[in-house]
DNA sequence: GGGCTTAGGTGATGTACATCACATTCTGCA
DNA sequence: TGCAGAATGTGATGTACATCACCTAAGCCC
């Protein structure tokens, strides 16, 4: 669970880089621990750095005419997360980004990212295909959403992470496949 | 309406590259001439190129148990399309692609973007904003498929490519939104 | 450890949509 | 130009889900 080493074998599996590139690169990482509920981005924020996860499980989500709530992503160790749109376009936060436990992230400045990213070609590279990563699963979300009901979604969502199951309340789990609590709850109390 | 101006355009307003530079990446480019209602790309098929659309207009498309299909994308001039998922992968295409209208695309492979990349530092650079900008419209997407009704996605579709009205039969329209034909119909036709 | 907050279950009811069925128009092409 | 197939409209009916209302059980906090 060492920071340093998470990021560094995350971002060797797509890119090559000396220990003294990469050494370069961590130095503009700062790492953060936070408390379980509390809140990394909060909407109506200015939002400079994206977050990459080392230890606990945070949610992004969007909060819609004050009163429902939709969950964008669970993001687990070593995956990244932050409002994007808002840290791209340097506009206010939309989807704000909390704690579900204690959590632990490396911090990284959108301009320290755009920096780091001229100055390693290979650091370009990692990004890219972050990024590409980041779409597809989002391309693929969509046509499951399109596609499957409710309980396929929901059977999809524990077949791919099965610890949310015991890591995260039901209500988030509904959130996430975009359903009211009581559809969640009555999907899988059903007899059979 | 010059495929290589149009290109070029496209990439300069996110990459810095000398001439000779984008002459360069250019000439692994092929410009295509597609028929209304040619595929591109059929489910199954190897998929080994990416398309820009010069002129007309592509729909990718998922079909499922052979019978509904949904749309992810209309790719309209200046638009990237593909299934990336094959793409990257190396697997065979779920996601098709084919024409709505006569279409004219530079292709480029796989192979090709990935040599291009490590080549030239500024086309990977132009590459992460690409993915990125596709990354951000499908979490939108998807935001958009959580949150609004059907009518609402229909409006916000039509506002922002209002060509689309007339350009595409609205079965098509209602693929995209993830609805029946007949529902859409309903939506549009209702007093008020 | 009593009370308060949060998570979760369950019934009753309403609604947006799918589906099926069929009618009507449009369009391309032999 | 006339016909076949595609696109579109519209009614009747079924269903998955939301919503509201209320209940129980499980943290959590001074």
């Amino acid at each position: 669970m060492d920071p340093r080493e998470t990021l560094k074998a995350h971002i060797l599996k797509t890119a090559i880089l000396t220990d003294a590139a990469f050494d370069y690169l961590f130095s503009h990482f700062k790492l953060k621990s936070f408390k379980k509920g509390q809140a990394i981005i909060s909407e109506g924020d200015k939002v400079d750095h994206e977050y990459f996860v080392i230890s606990g499980c945070l949610k992004a989500f969007f909060i819609n005419d004050e009163i429902k709530m939709y969950i964008l992503q669970f993001a687990m160790p070593t995956w990244w997360t932050s409002d994007y749109g808002a840290l791209y376009n340097h506009t206010r936060a939309t989807i704000s980004v909390d704690c579900i436990s204690d959590a632990e992230v490396l911090c990284l400045s959108n301009d320290d990212r755009e920096k780091i990213c001229s100055e390693i070609h290979q650091a370009e590279h990692f990004f890219r295909w972050r990024t590409n990563r980041g779409y597809l699963a989002s391309q693929k979300r969509l046509l499951s959403f399109m596609n499957n009901d409710t309980k396929a979604r929901y059977e999809e969502l524990l077949a791919m992470y099965p610890q949310l199951y015991n890591l995260v309340p039901k209500h988030l789990i509904a959130a996430y496949l975009g359903v009211s609590r009581e559809t969640l709850s009555r999907l899988y109390n059903a007899q059979k």
